[in-house]
RNA sequence: GCGCCCGUAGCUCAGUGGAUAGAGCAUCUGGCUUCGAACCAGAGGGCCGGGGGUUCGAAUCCCUCCGGGCGUACCA
C-alpha cells in the first residue's frame, strides 16, 4: 500500500467532512499532494493543500490547515497532526502502524512495493531494437538499462507488461549488411569479390562470413542468389542471438521478438496503407508515397514509399509496426525507448497514431540523451563509424553488470550523462552499487550468524521495537511503494537506486546503534524482534535490487 | 536558421510549484576487544548559467539571452 495515497485518503476526508459542518467553504475538486518532509521536526508527511486552497476557499491558509487538522478522522496511520506556518499540515506515522507493515512486507516477499497504479492495463515496452548488423556498441547500453527497468516497474505496478525487441531486417541498412556479408564469405574462400559502396566496416563481419565459410565450404559452387539465401539469414540469426545474450549478461528479457519483414510479409503494411489512404494521410506524389504529416501541423509530408524501387521507408514500416501495436495487438498504451538522435521522428510518429485513429497519449517515447564515456577524466566518444567499437560485452565484462545498471539507471534519461569507466570499475567505496549490495550482504550475514547459533524470529514480539533507529528503517521501508508508483507514472526508474541508497545508509545507522544478536539470554524476545526486521529489511532490499535488474549478493 | 534536451557544491548527479536546495565521490576531523570498517559520526564547500515575468510561494512554470549536446534525408 502507498502511505501517502492513505494519507492523502484520510485528508481528502477531513476536507469533506470540514465542508459538511461548514468549517470549511466548498472549492472544487481539489488535488491532495503529500509528499516526505525535507526536515525531520516537520513530521514524517506533509500537505500543502491549505495553501493552494487559500484562493479557491479565500481564507487564510493557516485557518485551512487548522480545520484539516481538527477534522482529520481517527486512524491507526496516523497519530499526530500538526500546523505549521504558513499553513502546512504535517504527520506523524504511527509507531504501531510502522510494525505492523513488517508482517505486510513479509507476507508480499518479492512481490512487495508492487501497486495496482496500473489495473491490469496491457503496456508495450518497445527498447534497444538496433539493427541487427553486428554487436551492441556501449551507446545502446543505457537504453537497453533503461527500457528493462522501465518494463520492471511498470509491471510492479500493475501493469501487464511486454517487453519487445523490434528486429529491423528489412531496411536498406540490413542490405549493405547482406552485401558486404557475400563479399566477406567470397574473399574467406579466397575470391577476389571487392566490397560493395556503402559496405559495412569492422571485422565483425569478415570473422562472420569466415565461420559461416568455414560450416559450408560447399556451398561456394551453389552460385551468388543461393549463397546468399543459405547465409544471409544464418548471419541474421547469429547476429541476433548475439544481442540477445549479450542483453542477458545485462539482465535483459525479451517477451517478444518483431520482424520487420513480417509486417511486409503479413499485408500489415499493405493494410495500414489502404487504410490511411481511405482517410487522406497518404497520397502520391512525385512518384512516391508519402505521409501527410503537414495535416498535423508538420513542416513537412514525409515519404513512406519510395519512388523508383517502391521500397517502404522507416517511417513507412515504423507506421505499420504500431498499427500493428495498437490495432492489431491492442496494447492500451506503447512505450518506445530510443536514443535522443531519434527524437526528429517523435512528432511524426505520433501524428501518424492519430491518423490511425489513435490517442497519441497513449504512445510515449522516452529518448535518452547519448552518453560520453570519461577514463580518469579524459573524455572519448565512441563512434561505429570510426571503427573504435567499445561493445556492451566489453563494457560489461570491465564494469560488471550490477555497477553498469546501477550507473546508467541513476540519471533521468532526458540528461546527458557522463560515464567514467575507471570510477564504475573501481569496487571501492567511492562506487555506490557496492554500499547498495553490501547492505543486502550484511543483513545476510546476520541471519547466517543466527541461524548458526540456533536464533531465529519464530514468534517475534515486533512490539518491541521501540528503538528510533528501528522505527527509522522501517520508515524508509515502507517508502518502496510510493518509490515503485512515482518511477511508474512518471517513468523514471532513476528513483530507485536513489532510494537505495538512502534505504543502505538508514540500514547501516541501524547496524550501528542495534546490535541484533545479543549474547544475553534476557534479550532473547529482543534478538528475536530484531530477526523479524533484518528479515523484512532484507526483503526489501532484494525487491528494490530485482527492480533495478541488479543481484543481490548473500556475501560479497 | 529552426526544433528537442541539458546547465544545481571541486567532480558525477538527485530534487513531485512548498518550509533552512540534497546525495555519492573528493577534502578535513574523529571512531574497529562485540552480528562484516566495502562501515559510522561530524566539518567545510552553492548569486541552482544571466536577466525579466507569473504567484501567497520558483532550482522547478513562461519569456529572453549566454553556454553545451543532439537532430533537421525518397538512411535506419
Amino acid at each position: 500500500m502507498k502511505t501517502s495515497e492513505a494519507i492523502a485518503h484520510l485528508v481528502r476526508q477531513a476536507l469533506e467532512s470540514a465542508q459538511k459542518s461548514g468549517d470549511l467553504p466548498p472549492a472544487g475538486d481539489v488535488e491532495v499532494i503529500i509528499e516526505k518532509p525535507k526536515q525531520a521536526e516537520h513530521g514524517d508527511f506533509s500537505s500543502s493543500v491549505a495553501l493552494s486552497l487559500t484562493r479557491a476557499m479565500s481564507m487564510a491558509p493557516m485557518k485551512i490547515a487548522e480545520q484539516i487538522a481538527v477534522h482529520m478522522p481517527a486512524s491507526r496511520l496516523v497519530t499526530g497532526v500538526s500546523v505549521a506556518a504558513p499553513g502546512f499540515v504535517n504527520f506523524t506515522i504511527s509507531s504501531d502502524w510502522l510494525i505492523g507493515q513488517i508482517e505486510e512486507i513479509m507476507n508480499a516477499g518479492q512481490t512487495y512495493g508492487n501497486t495496482a497504479d496500473g489495473s491490469g492495463q496491457r503496456v508495450q515496452v518497445e527498447f534497444v531494437s538496433v539493427n541487427p548488423t553486428g554487436p551492441l556498441h556501449v551507446g545502446h547500453a543505457r537504453g537497453a538499462v533503461l527500457g528493462s527497468s522501465i518494463a520492471n516497474v511498470l509491471q510492479a505496478a500493475g501493469f501487464e507488461v511486454q517487453r519487445e525487441y523490434y528486429v529491423n531486417d528489412a531496411g536498406a541498412q540490413m542490405r549493405v549488411f547482406y552485401d558486404t556479408l557475400y563479399a566477406r564469405f567470397m574473399q574467406a574462400a579466397g575470391q577476389d569479390v571487392p566490397l560493395p559502396d556503402p559496405a559495412y566496416p569492422g571485422e565483425y563481419l569478415a570473422d562472420l562470413a569466415r565461420d559461416l565459410f568455414h560450416e559450408n565450404p560447399g556451398l561456394i559452387d551453389a552460385g551468388e542468389e543461393s549463397i546468399r539465401a543459405t547465409i544471409s539469414p544464418l548471419a541474421l540469426d547469429r547476429t541476433l542471438a548475439e544481442i540477445r545474450s549479450v542483453l542477458e549478461t545485462l539482465r535483459i528479457q525479451y517477451d517478444n521478438w518483431f520482424y520487420e519483414s513480417a509486417l511486409t510479409e503479413t499485408g500489415t503494411l499493405a493494410k495500414t496503407l489502404e487504410f490511411l489512404e481511405k482517410s487522406g494521410y497518404i497520397v502520391e506524389r512525385d512518384g512516391a508515397r508519402w505521409f501527410r504529416t503537414t495535416a498535423f501541423g508538420e513542416e513537412e509530408d514525409d515519404v513512406v514509399i519510395r519512388s523508383g524501387d517502391q521500397v517502404p521507408t522507416y517511417f513507412g514500416t515504423d507506421l505499420a509496426y504500431h498499427y500493428d501495436k495498437f490495432l492489431i495487438r491492442h496494447f492500451d498504451r506503447v512505450v518506445n525507448v530510443w536514443g535522443a538522435d531519434h527524437h526528429g521522428h517523435v512528432s511524426r510518429l505520433k501524428a501518424a497514431v492519430t491518423a490511425l485513429g489513435g490517442d497519441p497519449e497513449d504512445l510515449t517515447i522516452i529518448l535518452n540523451q547519448i552518453v560520453s564515456f570519461k577514463n580518469e577524466g579524459e573524455t572519448v566518444r565512441f563512434s561505429k563509424r570510426k571503427g573504435n567499437i567499445v561493445t556492451v560485452e566489453e563494457l560489461v565484462s570491465e564494469v560488471g553488470a550490477d555497477a553498469c545498471r546501477f550507473i546508467f539507471l541513476s540519471r533521468t534519461p532526458n540528461a546527458q550523462m557522463e560515464f567514467d569507466l575507471a570510477l564504475a570499475t573501481r569496487q571501492s567505496s567511492e562506487n555506490p552499487v557496492y554500499y547498495v549490495q553490501y547492505a543486502h550482504a550484511r543483513l545476510a550475514a546476520i541471519l547466517r550468524n543466527a541461524e548458526e547459533q540456533g536464533l531465529s524470529s519464530e514468534g517475534a514480539d515486533v512490539s518491541l521495537l521501540v528503538h528510533g533507529a528501528e522505527l527509522e528503517l522501517l520508515r524508509r521501508l515502507v517508502e518502496l511503494p510510493d518509490v515503485v508508483h512515482r518511477s511508474a507514472r512518471n517513468l523514471e526508474p532513476h528513483h530507485l537506486p536513489y532510494y537505495a541508497m538512502e534505504l543502505a545508509k538508514t540500514l547501516q545507522r541501524f547496524y550501528e546503534q542495534c546490535r541484533v544478536i545479543s549474547d544475553e539470554p534476557g534479550d532473547l524476545p529482543l534478538t528475536k524482534a530484531r530477526l523479524r526486521l533484518v528479515e523484512a529489511a532484507k526483503t526489501v532490499f532484494a525487491r528494490t535490487l530485482d527492480l533495478m535488474g541488479m543481484t543481490a549478493p548473500e556475501r560479497m
